[in-house]
DNA sequence: TCTCACATTTTGTCTGACAATCTGTCAATC
DNA sequence: GATTGACAGATTGTCAGACAAAATGTGAGA
């Protein structure tokens, strides 16, 4: 971009961070239950890393809320309350919106395309078979896009720990048709260069996807009725 | 409270808690520089800790984004960016008004009055002369009311990142009468329970902060105009 | 003054250790 | 048979020391 900026990227990655890197995928898409408990000396073997290393992985991911230590216990991955999910989906609308307001408002039309044609793939069956990662793919461009790092990496965190309920929320799966029409809309309103109406829109996206989870809350809490 | 509830606080306060906090806290208030370096061998015959224990407690605040660690060149303290302050106060706005909101909505009123108390305390010399610690006080009561601890959290983080700033912000001591006023009317929107009206003045109260340190920015950077 | 080789410092990671605590088991008791 | 208690084993919390790799500082030589 920049032909003043000759930096050249440090592509040394720390042994550690490819750990906490590793630990964090496996914990959210690695089959690993809400919970569970890790035991550091089985996951150090599997890494085939050290405890030291292992350790100050752990550590970094309970300060990114994913998993918790109780002392003498040791860490287990974390346990999103119903309570607590209502109030990131909270924090998500509101910063959704303001991400949404920021791309409506500084995203070059370049990027706004992307956005358009990254949508209309999450129509295809390609995307269907894989929503969660082709959803990412949406908002990666999305926070991108909005001019605001932080609000990025804070939004990445929040879907992070939203993503340990995987279970309760994917159990609605017929949502689809519905996000995408939200989606939909909010993009329209970025491409109308509406910032207002983008936020808005998003913030309410985001609430019917907080209702959906509450009502996969209460169907796991009352199985039968 | 609940008379079932025969839980007794885990008072054990692991040792790795307490170094991360001691750390913290030197970080924001102990007197160390943005962007200094920080040697882990001399912090660690400061605190009479082990280098393991010191590694997992910088991977702690690492995460916080309050220190930065540069491959092979060890942790420093962070540096906040010009355009990351504008974007944390950005956040910080979107977020302090969803507190404010929730405040009005549903904190008892005897919280409430509480808030108002603490505004009133703002007033006095005594507050002054801690103005930092008081405020701070101030918001751990709205933060506390909001009924939303998520937000709580990562507000916290937030203003910790910026307090590192503290040194351009503190540039204007002469907006204390402003803040107070402009927190006064967000006080009475909340004692009104308008919900609307109280997050929108927060909001408009974090704006004008932010315009403050940008200021303290400009002045920094070309002192003599 | 600049440059380059070298010694020193610091980081990244590993290993092994040990006390404190938790957990599971199994016998003794009621 | 259910409960209790004691004990052994597993796991965590923390330390000390080690060593290679990289960064930094230093002094000799151009």
């Amino acid at each position: 971009m920049d032909p003043h900026d000759l930096h050249i990227p440090r592509e040394t990655v720390s042994l550690r961070q490819q750990v906490t890197d590793r630990l964090r995928e496996a914990i959210l898409y690695g089959g690993f239950e809400p919970g569970e408990k890790l035991i550091e000396r089985e996951l150090c073997d599997r890494l085939g890393i050290s405890r030291t290393l292992l350790r100050e992985a752990l550590q970094h991911l309970q300060a990114e809320g994913l998993i918790v230590t109780v002392p003498h216990k040791g860490p287990s991955v974390a346990r999103i309350t119903e309570e607590e999910a209502r109030e990131i989906y909270q924090v998500r609308g509101a910063l959704e919106a303001l991400a949404a307001e920021g791309f409506a408002r500084h995203a070059p039309d370049a990027q706004v395309r992307r956005l358009r044609l990254h949508l209309n793939y999450l129509h295809t069956p390609d995307a269907a078979a894989n929503i969660l990662a082709a959803k990412n793919g949406f908002y990666d461009i999305l926070l991108e896009g909005c001019g605001n790092r932080v609000v990025g990496k804070i939004l990445t965190q929040l879907n992070n720990r939203i993503t340990l309920l995987r279970r309760y929320s994917l159990s609605h799966p017929g949502r689809l048709p519905e996000t995408l029409r939200e989606l939909a809309e909010v993009v329209s309103a970025i491409e109308a260069r509406d910032p207002e109406a983008a936020g808005r829109l998003c913030a309410l996206h985001v609430a019917r996807a907080a209702e959906v989870v509450a009502k996969g809350f209460a169907a796991a809490t009352q199985p039968h009725t």
